[in-house]
RNA sequence: GCGGGAGUGGUUCAGUGGUAGAACGCCACCUUGCCAAGGUGGAUGUCGCGAGUUCGAAUCUCGUCUCCCGCUCCA
């Protein structure tokens, strides 16, 4: 039953080819999604749309594209082979389930706790004695381990291969190589290096459609500043990123910035800032600006051996540099994009008294098609001409070409995945070689000469 | 892993033992020609899967799978 908006936006992604459920002939696998034919073109345009922002329009940033598969060292040195493995109890009585080194802190404050490791299993096991359910008195089951990085082999031979993970983060790729990237681009501080991939991290409890999901991706940038500048590119950053939301559309009221307390920091973490979202699931986080200081960049040179300093030839000091890690998911980015263009319009717009009309107010540089071509008839030389217009425009964006049913039905299509513009080509354009377009949110139409379409949408596309 | 809910065309749902339905969507033709119009015709379901009970199961029983929602997280 389709009461809620989240099902809705759900709903209509299966049917307009943004979304589809993954391997969904098999019955579908847990959490994964793909993206259709029109998904595929927001996507890519969200990720673009980053790229360009902090890449290309900046002096300070470069980018990368590293492995997924790395040395499993990395992994060691960034201390996830540790911290991402959660010891879990659940209680038998009231099945509330618990982490179990929380619950070893939360009632032995005062005393070892601090020393307690969540790696430490056999202590752990040790100092969880005798302690019950704190919500309801009832018996624990024993620590089991939630390995929230998937694992695989590298070789062949499943035995005598050398197990390797699946990144749970990019940002390792960048660390790795901020050596290469400072040799060989010979940026000095304070720069950047960004990059757009792939992540896989086993969640206990994903869900919410692409929201939280076990193969995700990741637009993470790793900037490199001195230690004593570090706060201040912090607070840079994290407006910079908010208004990067904004500029695409997102509704500034339903946006807003949330610093973290020092309990739910991240293990790498000093500070982080979070850009938050009021998604139809609530007010969830959309991106996370940490600093990460000098903490991967030393445990790289302590596991490697390999010195990872900058050497700053104004003053003749060496040093580690901090990290500013503005780190946001292409998934997540993209529902909220979705979940904020989308608009239902009971009764619709037009006369013929739709029941629900739906609009994807998208961005025109987030549209995946951005003008849809409408031959007002199937005859006549219409179809003639609207494909040759097709032809011209598509060399320089997405188009679409569609003659079936009437035009309002076809405005509607278009409507439903946010296309900014359609064109009509109709029986007048014979005699005055001019064409109609449409606007999408305004509805407003614009008798364009045919010569002038291209560089028309081309303007409005530069404009916004 | 534990608890709860749910699986019937593309979508939303109806159907409580007797020939699988509706609406919307989709396709073709006619009509119309600028905002989900109308007409005619059409396609799409092994009712999640497997057993059982029964003359007969979408429907009852058992098993199983999957998805969704909640429990520790964070992009």
């Amino acid at each position: 039953m389709a009461d809620n908006k989240m099902d809705n936006i759900v709903n209509l992604c299966k049917r307009r080819g943004i979304i589809f459920p993954s391997s969904e002939i098999y019955g579908g696998i847990g959490s994964t999604w793909d993206y259709g034919p029109i998904g595929v073109h927001l996507k890519n345009n969200v990720k673009a749309a980053w790229w360009k922002a902090v890449v290309q329009e900046r002096d300070d940033m470069v980018g990368l594209d590293a492995a997924i598969l790395m040395h499993p060292d990395v992994w060691k040195a960034s201390g996830h082979v540790e911290s991402f493995n959660d010891p879990m109890v659940d209680c038998k009585k009231c099945k509330r389930r618990f982490r179990a080194d929380h619950l070893v802190e939360s009632i032995k404050k005062d005393s070892d706790a601090a020393e307690m490791k969540p790696e430490d299993l056999a202590h752990l096991e040790e100092a969880l004695a005798g302690i019950m359910c704190p919500e309801c008195g009832g018996e624990l089951t024993s620590i089991r381990q939630f390995n929230l990085m998937f694992k695989t082999f590298m070789g062949p031979v499943e035995d005598s291969a050398a197990t390797v993970y699946l990144r749970p983060e990019t940002a390792q790729g960048i660390f790795v190589n901020f050596k290469n990237v400072q040799n060989s681009t010979r940026k000095k501080l304070p720069f950047g290096i960004a990059q757009i991939g792939k992540s896989f991290r086993n969640e206990i409890t994903p869900g919410n459609f692409v929201f939280r999901t076990r193969e995700f991706e990741q637009m993470e940038i790793e900037f490199f500043t001195r230690p004593e500048e570090a706060m201040e590119w912090h607070a840079k950053w994290l407006q910079d990123r908010y208004n990067w939301y904004v500029n695409l559309g997102i509704n500034p009221d339903k946006l807003r910035l949330r610093p973290h307390g020092e309990d739910e920091l991240a293990h790498y973490a000093c500070a982080c800032s979070d850009i938050e979202y009021e998604f139809p699931i609530g007010w969830s986080e959309l991106e996370g600006i940490a600093n990460r200081t000098d903490y991967d960049l030393k445990q790289h040179m302590a596991m490697s051996g390999k010195d990872l300093s900058y050497f700053d030839d104004t003053t003749g000091e060496r040093l580690v540099p901090y990290v500013i890690e503005p780190s946001g998911g292409v998934d997540r980015g993209l529902l909220a994009f979705l979940a904020d263009a989308y608009d239902e319009i009971s009764g619709g717009r037009g006369d013929a008294g739709a029941e629900n009309e739906i609009v994807l107010r998208l961005h025109p540089r987030l549209a995946p098609i951005k003008v849809a071509i409408l031959p007002l008839a199937k005859k006549g030389g219409l179809p003639e001409i609207a494909h040759a217009l097709q032809s011209e425009l598509r060399k320089h964006m997405m188009t679409d070409y569609d003659e079936k049913g009437s035009i309002g039905r076809r405005y509607r299509r278009q409507d439903e995945v946010g296309t900014p513009w359609c064109i009509t080509v109709d029986f007048n354009t014979l005699e005055d070689q001019a064409v109609t377009i449409r606007d999408r949110d305004t509805m407003q139409q614009e008798r364009i000469s045919l010569d002038k379409v291209k560089s028309f949408i081309r303007e409005k596309l530069e404009d916004c």
